[in-house]
DNA sequence: CCAATACATTGAACTAGGACAAGAAATAAA
DNA sequence: TTTATTTCTTGTCCTAGTTCAATGTATTGG
C-alpha cells in the first residue's frame, strides 16, 4: 500500500523502516471523485497531497476570467499550494482540481509538523522536493518564453507523453499558455507532417 | 557585518546565538568586480550566494541565441543555480553574473552540509526560501502566460522599483521575455499617459 | 436512447509584439 | 576631448497567435 509513496520520497534521502512507519503512520488515506475542487482560490492549502492515482490539475483565473493551468500532478507526484499558503500564511490565488477519480495520501500542517519533530530528516526530503518543483517550474518558465507554441506542445508531448489521453485539449492549451483553437491548428498541421 | 543575513535568514526560522555563530563561520566572503560570470552554462553550480551588495542576474541562452534573464538578484537576495546543479548533479544551464560591483556570503555544498549537520535547524530555513523562491517563480509564470507586455512591465516596476535605474533596458525586457524595442515602445506610450 | 452539454476543428479577420534598419544619446575608454 | 562602444528610440513591415463564429463530433446524463 505505501510502496509507492516510499518509494518517492525516499528518492533522494534513505530512511529506515522506523522513519518510514512513522511517516507512513501520519499520512492520511483520501479517495476523491473527479472534478472535485480541493482548493478554492482564497482558501489557505492546508494539504500535501501525493497522487496515488488519477490527476489533478492547479490553475489560476486570470483578470479576463480565463483559467491558466500551472500544473498537472498524476501518479506519484505531488500537489499543493504550499509555496503560497502554508507558510506564507496568504489565501491562495489557485484553484487545485481532481480531473479523473483520485486516491492520495495527504499530510497537514500538524502532521507534517509532527513528521518533522519525530523524524526530522524528512525536512531535507521536503526541502529536495521543492528544490524539484522549482527546477520544474523555472524550465517551464524558460520554454514558455523562449519556444513557439509548436516547440512548447512537442516538449509537451515528450514530457507527459500519457497525458493527452487523459485529458481536455483545451486544458493543455490552457498549460502551454496557448489559445485551443491554435493549439487545434498545430495538432493538423503536425499530422500531416 | 552580518546582520543583514542574520536577519534574512531568521526571518522564518528563529537562531539563537550559537546557531548563528556556526551559520556565519561557515559562509566566506566574496567581492566581486562587475561582469563577472560566476557560473557557465555546463559548469556545475557549487555555490549559494547571498548579495551583500550589488546586482546580479541569471539568464539561459536560448536556441537562437538570445539571452532569457531568469532573475535578477539585489541586496538581500539568495542567488544560485541550486535547482539544477547541487542535487541533480546535472550541469547547469544558466549563467549567473554580476552587473556591478558585488559583495557576497557564500556556501558551498561542502560548507552547507557541515551547516545542516551542526545546526540542523537551518535544514528548515533553507527548506522556506526554497518554497520562496518557487512562489516567486510561479508567480512570474502566471505573469508571462496571462498577462500584456505593458501589464507585465508595470508589475516589474511596482515589484523592483529601484532596478530600471541599475540595470540595462534590455535586460528588463529579456527578463520580461518582451524585444527591448517593444518595451521602448511601451515605455514612450506610458510617458505620454 | 435521445438530448444536452462539453469538446474539437476550421476559416476569416485582426492585433500584439517581433525583426530589421538606421539614427540619436549616453557611457566608457583612450 | 575625441572616439568607440553600448544603449535607447522610432519607423516600417511582417508573422505568430488571438478572437469570433460556425460546424461537427464526442460524452454525459436523465
Amino acid at each position: 500500500m505505501h510502496s509507492q509513496i516510499n518509494t518517492n520520497i525516499g528518492r533522494y534521502v534513505s530512511f529506515d523502516t522506523n522513519e518510514l512507519a512513522i511517516f507512513n503512520s501520519l499520512m492520511e488515506f483520501k479517495a476523491v471523485p473527479k472534478k472535485t475542487i480541493l482548493l478554492h482560490e482564497g482558501e489557505m492549502c492546508n494539504f500535501e497531497a501525493f497522487v496515488i492515482k488519477g490527476c489533478v490539475r492547479k490553475y489560476y483565473i486570470d483578470a479576463n476570467g480565463f483559467e491558466v493551468i500551472l500544473q498537472f500532478a498524476i501518479e506519484n507526484a505531488w500537489i499543493s499550494d504550499i509555496s503560497f499558503s502554508i507558510y506564507e500564511k496568504n489565501p491562495s490565488r489557485v484553484y487545485i482540481e481532481t480531473i479523473e477519480d483520485c486516491e492520495f495520501f495527504m499530510f497537514n500542517p500538524e502532521t507534517k509538523e509532527e513528521l518533522f519533530s519525530k523524524a526530522p530528516k524528512f525536512e531535507r526530503a521536503f526541502r529536495i522536493l521543492m528544490q524539484r518543483s522549482l527546477a520544474v517550474t523555472q524550465e517551464r518558465l524558460f520554454n514558455t518564453i523562449s519556444k513557439t507554441a509548436t516547440e512548447k506542445y512537442i516538449e509537451f508531448l515528450e514530457h507527459y507523453p500519457a497525458l493527452p489521453q487523459r485529458v481536455a485539449q483545451h486544458y493543455i492549451a490552457s498549460y502551454l499558455g496557448i489559445s485551443a483553437e491554435f493549439l487545434s491548428k498545430i495538432r493538423t498541421k503536425m499530422a500531416k507532417h
